[in-house]
RNA sequence: GUGGCUAUAGUUUAGUGGUAAAACUUCGGUUUGUGGAGCCGAUAUCGAGAGUUCGAUUCUCUCUAGCCACCCCA
């Protein structure tokens, strides 16, 4: 037994009364019954036909992980409150996965230098936080990893923000019901360090004040800044850095930037990401200063697809560069792009614009059976039937034979035969369509 | 982890300090070779545990779960 439950004893046996199990699923993880599991289905299929489409092979691996997987990146405070973490039988400390990344860095650092680059893997992972569950937000989930190893140039990320477009089409949404919206960490972390000569803490303050820009009021965010740019010192910066903040499009905060940072490389990749996606059509991607990201590794161009019904008004994507990663294995470093979706989101957003289509029947024939001594002949036509591709399913239950129609057409089986003694002595029978009423006369 | 709201048939909801009502669904029947309707019937230890009370589904507490917000953000 794992040592976390060693406080906590099973209940002893004396303990006679009786209780019933719950049926209820284990907080926050969902189970999937056949109707939730056909949409889940759905996702999973839009995802793995795109991604193959792109030449991307899938891979996969444990949900378990050495615990220092995510301490070297996350820190100790990650480890500890916001993921599954376990001590083994051989005093191991092990996590439920809570991102894919770190796994595919350490599979990619692994085989490195017998992997064919530029590389393109993706994977369709569950992953576990300990989290509050609310709306949206669940503690076991499954998402799209898609990766890009091996591509310096913008090119990699125009093709990975491209496949996210063609998900997002494919959810069902219109161009005009989502925007890509595009930074890169290089030209904040130039303009807070270099420009404004923010030190390392103050930066990142500013990175998270500027990741909740829109959720809190003008006041408060402004004043934040304020009072971080008073810290350092140099407070009569504070009204400049928030004009830039406030640009209205990348023109714009281009003309705010100071003449040294207009020239910058982040700059540039910016615009020939976005030009890039124009000349395939893209044209609802767009600059946004305020674009941070959670994670630390990113390195350059960071994105998101971000749904703009007001139902919803999420993030349906996100991803970015993240060059250094693979160092961590003591490799040499990888450029590397990639992206997330998760599959309680792409749901969501199914259901708010209403593309989930209906769930398929699970037979294309039902075959209907008069009498337990006819049962053989059924099965055996059953499975000539399934020889030849067909779904069929032989009703076992032997009720009468206006229960088994109802029961084929409650399950949207399409059509019906009815097997019972005729049928039997002369090998003849009829399929019956169960929308249109119409028999069609069939013979062994 | 913190705070707020919630918990009654499978589902959505009524309701009451004296063991509960409706709609839809499901299951069974409507007398045995053709479904979608109708009719009849069944299904709730009122989330779990404890307390107050003659008596609790109703009041109180604890727990669990869900929703929302914080936190965090894939």
């Amino acid at each position: 037994m794992f040592n976390f439950f060693k406080n906590s004893p099973a209940k002893p046996a004396t303990d006679t009364k009786e209780r019933k199990l719950s049926t209820e699923s284990y907080k926050g993880v969902r189970d999937f019954f056949p109707t939730d599991m056909a949409v889940e289905k759905h996702i999973f299929s839009i995802w793995r036909n795109i991604s193959e489409k792109y030449g991307y092979e899938e891979y996969g691996a444990s949900v378990l992980e050495p615990a220092d997987l995510y301490r070297a990146k996350s820190g100790e405070e990650l480890i500890n409150e916001q993921t599954y973490t376990f001590t083994d039988r051989g005093d191991r400390e092990v996590t439920l996965r809570p991102e894919m990344t770190p796994t595919l860095a350490r599979m990619v650092a692994a085989k490195k230098r017998e992997l064919i680059f530029p590389l393109r893997w993706y994977s369709i992972p569950n992953l576990f936080r300990y989290e509050q569950p609310q709306r949206g937000r669940v503690r076991e989930h499954w998402q799209l990893n898609v990766d890009l190893f091996g591509v310096e140039s913008i090119t990699a990320e125009i093709e990975v923000i491209n496949m996210a477009y063609d998900i997002t089409r494919a959810y069902g949404l219109k161009d005009t019901d989502f925007e890509i919206r595009i930074n890169n960490r290089k030209v904040m972390n130039y303009i807070t360090k270099e420009v404004f000569g923010l030190d390392e803490e103050s930066a990142r303050k500013v990175s998270k004040l500027i990741d909740k820009k829109e959720k809190i009021p003008r006041e408060k965010f402004e004043a934040g800044i304020r009072e971080i740019f008073d810290g350092q010192k140099i407070a009569a910066k504070a009204p400049q850095f928030l004009t830039l903040l406030n640009s209205k499009n990348f023109e714009e905060f281009a003309t705010n930037l100071p003449a040294s940072a207009s020239e910058h490389e982040g700059i540039a990749e910016i615009r020939r990401v976005i030009a890039g996606l124009e000349k395939l059509g893209i044209t609802n991607a767009r600059f946004d200063q305020t674009l941070m990201r959670g994670f630390d590794y990113y390195t350059g161009i960071v994105f998101e697809v971000f749904d703009l019904n007001p139902a919803n008004r999420r993030s349906v994507f996100g991803g970015g560069r993240y060059d250094e990663l693979l160092a961590l294995f003591g490799n040499e470093k990888v450029p590397a792009v990639g992206f997330g979706a998760g599959d309680v989101v792409a749901q969501d957003l199914m259901e708010t614009y209403g593309t989930l289509p209906q769930a398929p029947a699970s037979a294309d024939i039902a075959l209907c059976v008069m009498g337990e001594t006819n049962t053989p002949f059924a099965l055996d036509l059953a499975q000539k039937l399934r020889d030849k591709g067909t779904r069929v399913v032989v009703d076992l239950s032997g009720k009468k034979l206006g229960d088994q129609i109802k029961n084929a057409d409650r399950r949207h089986i399409p059509k019906v035969i009815v097997i019972g003694e005729e049928e039997v002595k002369t090998g003849k029978f009829k399929v019956k369509d169960l929308k249109s009423g119409e028999e069609v006369d069939m013979s062994v």
